[in-house]
DNA sequence: AATATATAAAGATATTTTTCTTTATTCTCA
DNA sequence: TGAGAATAAAGAAAAATATCTTTATATATT
């Protein structure tokens, strides 16, 4: 096997973010492809495969810094070792995670994050019972332990699965203790300084898209 | 109490999906205005509250018909109304969710996508342990009866929460059935017919903005 | 009653993102 | 060896979205 140079992107900056988000879907096929045997994959050939234009796989395969052959594609292997770099599950990130309802716990559950690159290496939540206990080897602490945790690990990011009701104060708490990007899944607007990023997920805003789209479909 | 005649919007069709997202959003806010007793607020202040632009609010607030009172605002009430309507809140979609786990059993907990305009009305999956139980009284059934509950029912989401592997599959099957708009939730592309709703929510996609944003934040 | 002000609404501009075009490369097949 | 075809890559155009600007209106204050 010969070696690989993984060219890093020209600058770290301005990946448009349509782009970024795309990026866990080509490394997902990509590893497809690769378990399959297959050692080069074409652009239009991916495109097809996740229904994307050509010419954007393309443009996007450019920010991971690898270059295809003509009349070929890209070699596989070459475009996983770019694409798990830059989504940077090298780097570990680890977080975590308010309100260990069922949210929170199907997060933790959910398999993949620790090789997505961010590993939830503690819950917190208010209610008495659930203290001391574990979630999938992750132990759920009261709230009040957050503050010695954060500050005596290097913890990056933060998790929100709250009511809504509770995610501001929470969310409060994350920046004081040194959080520095919080991903949030409470359907509220946190107010925080403008160096955290703030990455919201709400759930709502999918399901109003999909309600609308009936009702347009039903009018036509 | 006045009686308030909500003007539909002038055309059904063609509301921006940026707007849509943040309908849900809008609501959210109103609701707690109106717990509070405001009985108007201006476009401006919502803008504030939200961190959008305040020229984005009043477009916005275009698509759902209400029309605001030069230096009051919106009625409160009346958007509140106009908004519930928009989303489809009234109208009441059923749903089959497939895929039991974790993430799917979140899903069903959440409250709130009953009085969101959607009923997960049964759930499934391929572990014969679950069969015959139930999550927050939605029962679960053997993928095998998915072919007569969907049937006899008028279903119109699906959603899908199985791992990667097996969401091709299901999503066929819910075409096959009749299903009109499909949530997936798994990481994978799906091919189903034209007229076929999907809408992806694909966490890992999230998760890949804030690492990304991590990362460029400590190269400057 | 008149003026100043905050606001909604409509229009115009700018930005971002996607799609389309063109060019050049290189591999395959005759 | 040479022609044809598929592709990457770079540039241009188009579409969608967000932001900015202006105008008109209605309300509160003086």
């Amino acid at each position: 096997m010969e070696s690989l140079t993984i060219t890093t992107p020209k600058k770290q900056q301005a990946v448009p973010e349509p782009t970024v988000r795309r990026m866990p879907q080509y490394l997902h096929l990509v590893r497809a492809l690769r378990e399959k045997g297959d050692m080069y994959v074409s652009a239009p050939v991916i495109a097809r495969m996740l229904g994307l234009d050509p010419t954007q796989v393309v443009k996007d395969m450019a920010y991971t810094g690898v270059s295809g052959k003509t009349r070929i594609g890209f070699s596989t292997e070459e475009l996983q070792l770019a694409l798990e770099d830059f989504l940077g599950y090298n780097r570990k990130h680890e977080a975590f995670l308010v309100g260990a309802g069922y949210l929170g716990s199907a997060l933790i559950q959910y398999q993949g994050f620790r090789e997505a690159g961010m590993k939830i290496v503690a819950a917190f939540d208010t209610d008495k019972r659930k203290f001391g206990t574990e979630i999938q080897g992750v132990p759920v602490f009261s709230l009040e332990k957050f503050r010695d945790l954060a500050s005596r690990l290097h913890i990056s990011i933060g998790i929100i699965t709250t009511p809504a009701g509770a995610a501001q104060s929470v969310a409060d708490l994350m920046v004081v203790w040194g959080i520095k990007a919080i991903w949030n899944f409470a359907p509220v607007a946190l107010k925080v300084p403008d160096q955290i990023i703030v990455q919201d997920t709400h759930i709502y805003a999918n399901l109003a898209v999909i309600i609308n789209k009936l009702g347009q479909q039903k009018n036509s």
